[in-house]
DNA sequence: CTTCAATTCTTGAATATTCAATATTTTCGA
DNA sequence: TCGAAAATATTGAATATTCAAGAATTGAAG
């Protein structure tokens, strides 16, 4: 009476592993078109509400972590997709800012992704995929 | 009557990234109390059928590219954990097997693994949970 | 007010990953 | 059967990420 181990493909953390994988390669497949890294379109996407944002408050958002970051923006800056201003209020921070080109790539890149996000919602049906997006973002919730 | 972006934690691809991120945090510090990167977890789980797997089906099972498979197997096989062996029957292939030290690691990274699954039914719930994996596994096929 | 701990960001070295090219073997059509 | 194309795994160089340390600023306790 061996207790059969569970075959890794059940497991909580491999299925999100394996799911993540797959949509964010045909994300990146579409966004290549632009020749623009999933992160960069994340930081893109988050900064361009107008406001400034620090760089750990940026690091947070887009899931990197700070060196990677900090890596990422310098190039993002040589690109003069976004750039770097001193938070007056508080000198050891960096606010960010989107910059004008920035903003003109971000909105080609966002159609781009929202192609993606309806080619979803065709194969994978509308129902199943806001269902599947209330209970990651309740598994999200459950962790913190 | 600017158009409203949806915010980027509304993106599916979002979700799945921050999901994935966090709960592989969480396993990766469990199973650094062996010192053992998850992916070399998740090739050990694969072996342990016992019978051999060549390289190309190991890098899909475990979701790594050829050449990192290739550089952790090598590292594995320093520590003794797996071995290699060239399929008789077509020798452009490489099969990999489960070694004893390997077998012996991969029962405590197992148990470290369930704690994990057990915390998590824990804090989100045994329903949660069976739904969001049923909802994964439809994801990747749909996404075939 | 001064000093020491905490916060924020960046840097450089160590490490890991990826891309492109290579070597080997098999497959398959002419 | 021969030779070209496909499949498989590895290698080495280019690139990216991470860890640990450092520099600058702020906060806060004595």
């Amino acid at each position: 009476m061996a207790k059969p181990n569970t075959p890794i493909t059940e497991h909580l953390a491999y299925l999100l592993a394996q799911a993540n994988r797959e949509i964010n390669r045909q994300l990146e497949l579409r966004l290549s078109k632009e020749g623009v890294p999933v992160e960069q379109w994340r930081i893109l996407k988050v900064l361009s509400d107008g406001d400034g944002h620090s760089m750990g408050e940026l690091a947070d958002a887009v899931l990197l972590n700070h060196p990677t970051l900090t890596k990422m923006i310098d190039r993002m800056v040589s690109d003069t997709l976004v750039y770097r201003v001193q938070d007056p209020h508080d000198r050891r921070k960096v606010l960010m800012f989107i910059a004008d080109r920035g903003k003109v790539l971000c909105k080609k890149l966002n159609s781009l992704a929202v192609d993606q996000e309806e080619h979803i919602l065709e194969s994978y049906g509308d129902k199943s995929t806001s269902e599947l997006k209330r209970l990651l973002e309740s598994l999200i919730d459950s962790s913190n």
